[in-house]
DNA sequence: AAAAAACTTGACCGTATGGTCAGATATGTA
DNA sequence: TACATATCTGACCATACGGTCAAGTTTTTT
């Protein structure tokens, strides 16, 4: 009696195999898509039967739905983390430099999230109209008052926040291209982009 | 006799299907991915059937290839264009302008090309290794160039293309964020972006 | 006009996949 | 220990999908 669950307690068992299984699914989702992934792929990574898989999860897209859900967590805490207290370039470059860890550490949940987006996030759309916009809502206030205080250029935040998205993620998502387009000779691409980022927004920035 | 034609000769009907295939193809691929598309949803779209589809491509996986190769083409078309002879801010503007209007006007390939990255290339990494690894080498050039010239800041070359891609594409592959994020009453995303990220370039590049 | 070639399709096949189920096994509990 | 509950699985089902084929229709060629 596990499947489709109610009640809040879990036991050590359930707690041990819903975790082995969102991370057999993280890897498999993430290299397949959603509709590339068959729940025995899964099952297989999980080393679960498939039976099995579906005695912890209704179907396919509950998988997939819980394992969205847990992501978005990981994905938003860099941006509740900036500060206006602080100094407005440091919590950039902070931003900047975290979410560029976050591309080379969590390059599965990079890559799924981009999927989720790409396929018109069927699952995530509320999440990103409620939770997120509203997060960026609050942070754009911030970015408004620092320019409005002369501590930094004015800029579109908004537009500043998608670039800083879309060049961190960038690394992660597009890393097969970005690869094959350095010579294999060169440093690791993650390490030369922090520096290179940093420096861009932080010369938009200065006023 | 159209099924994996080797003769170059096409008839006015050959080329009519052909088309309309790889138009409801980009639809269908661009809207579900590879292995989300069936080729009865793009026989549909194309209002032909199934087996009719299938005499003019081999398999799914054929009209997958020539639908990437097709849009690989006009993908590369901007960075072709980077004239080493005209004023370098100019240029850069006017590339960052190209891949934007590319991202507005052509969605459906900059996600489809997203799709295909995404999932490591399968189809298209030796046109990432070759074709575009040497165009990219040319450009770098240009940019070393300018740059020893003192025309503009010196910057990595490469991680300057990586940046102006993930911010242009970004407004194409991850519309749906984009737009979730902003107020529905805000203008086009498109039209604020544009001057944001010359700004932004612009800003770093001038020495 | 007639033959040839190109084009089209309904019906069909084999496999992959999401999901079920009855029953077996392990685990916890009185 | 005995009972109950939770966990697990082989076998199975229904559907979806990629792809084939024989037979039909249309277009082009002679």
């Amino acid at each position: 009696m596990a499947r489709s669950q109610t009640t809040k307690k879990l036991t050590r068992i359930q707690r041990q195999r819903t975790d082995i299984i969102l991370e057999a699914a993280l890897d498999v989702f993430s290299d397949f898509g959603f509709r590339g992934s068959t729940i025995d792929m899964i099952a297989k990574r999980a080393k679960l039967s498939k039976p099995n898989i579906l005695y912890y999860f209704d179907n396919k897209e509950a998988i997939h739905v819980t394992v969205l859900a847990k992501l978005l967590e990981t994905w938003l805490a860099p941006l509740h983390a900036i500060n206006e207290d602080n100094d407005p370039i440091d919590e950039i470059c902070k931003y900047i430099e975290q979410k560029l860890n976050m591309a080379r550490d969590f390059p599965r949940e990079s890559k799924l999230f981009a999927n989720e987006i790409l396929q018109g996030a069927p699952h995530v759309l509320p999440e990103l109209q409620g939770t997120l916009k509203d997060l960026v809502a609050q942070k754009v206030e911030i970015l408004e008052a620092w320019s409005k205080d002369g501590k930094i250029a004015q800029v579109d935040p908004h537009h500043l926040f998608f670039s800083i998205w879309a060049t961190t993620q960038h690394y992660a998502d597009f890393d097969i291209q970005v690869r094959s387009v350095l010579d294999n000779n060169t440093k690791d691409p993650f390490d030369t982009a922090g520096p290179f980022l940093k420096t861009m927004f932080s010369t938009m920035l200065t006023p």
